[in-house]
DNA sequence: TCTTAAATTGTAATTATTCCAAAACAACAA
DNA sequence: TTGTTGTTTTGGAATAATTACAATTTAAGA
């Protein structure tokens, strides 16, 4: 059986050819896409699509933890990430990719002396990445 | 000389009547506002306020670094803080306060065997505060 | 196959923010 | 102190992202 029907079952949702598409886009193109991404992405081949569509089941999705929402300190429109694991993200000022940041840092452990609970943490970095930087440096030669 | 003018002097920006009650609320209510709560707070005494004169110096502002505006991963506004120094954000999930969290992390060096200049970064905590856990445990006296 | 609760759709509404052009104003110089 | 000029303010309209809603369709179990 197909693994996001597998994954939407265990949910105890609606196997629906719009969920499977925005799962399966999701997964095959790890580009933190927004909603409207999305949306564009699958009508090409769903013209039927309805942008509301995309909300609900982005948002049920997100709310049965299948996929992970985020955005950045300066962006305006969310972005959803197939990878649901603890990581955090970088984004480039310069050619706007996001990259997955696989660190674990002692953020909980750090947090201790403060009396309050903490239960999440997100974070993000901003800089150059190393294709833009190495780009910069032919053009110096 | 008022510190509010000393400070857009310095950024040889005009003073403006409009420009001093921001940051004197910034300065007064650090309960980090949204630019609509900015816009509210001061449109009582100052009932010919328009919120695009709001967001215009919000945005001068932020770029001259006298103010810092931020968001958190869920919220769809805006929001900003007098506090420009590095520090973080931990907003409670029951009573939607939010403190600030003055802790360095190790941020950039644990980033550095990532081949990406990092220039930034941004976090925030989610969590139960101190009041509201406290309130719970008297609840269940 | 029948039933029904859940999902999908299109449109309208809302929210946050930006754009724009006219009027008002702060700062500087005469 | 007054005049000039570039900046700021204002209100209204435009845009972008998201949510609300009601009618229609559909998935899945009996
Ligand atoms: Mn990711
Ligand atoms: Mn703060
Ligand atoms: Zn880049
Ligand atoms: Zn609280």
């Amino acid at each position: 059986m197909d693994k996001y029907v597998k994954e939407l079952k265990s949910h105890k949702l609606k196997i629906t050819s719009q969920r499977l598409d925005i799962l399966s886009f999701l997964d095959e193109n790890r580009v933190h896409p927004s909603a409207d991404e999305i949306y564009k992405a699958i009508k090409i081949n769903s013209p039927a699509l309805s942008k509301t569509t995309i909300y609900n089941n982005i948002d049920v999705m997100v709310k049965n933890n299948i996929i992970k929402a985020f955005r950045f300190m300066d962006s305006n429109e969310l972005r959803f990430d197939y990878k649901t694991t603890e990581h955090y993200h970088f984004i480039c000022r310069k050619c706007k990719n996001i990259y997955d940041v696989d660190i674990s840092l002692p953020y909980l452990e750090k947090f201790e002396h403060y009396k309050h609970k903490v239960e999440e943490f997100y974070g993000d970095y901003k800089g150059v990445c190393e294709n833009c930087l190495n780009k910069k440096k032919q053009k110096k030669k």
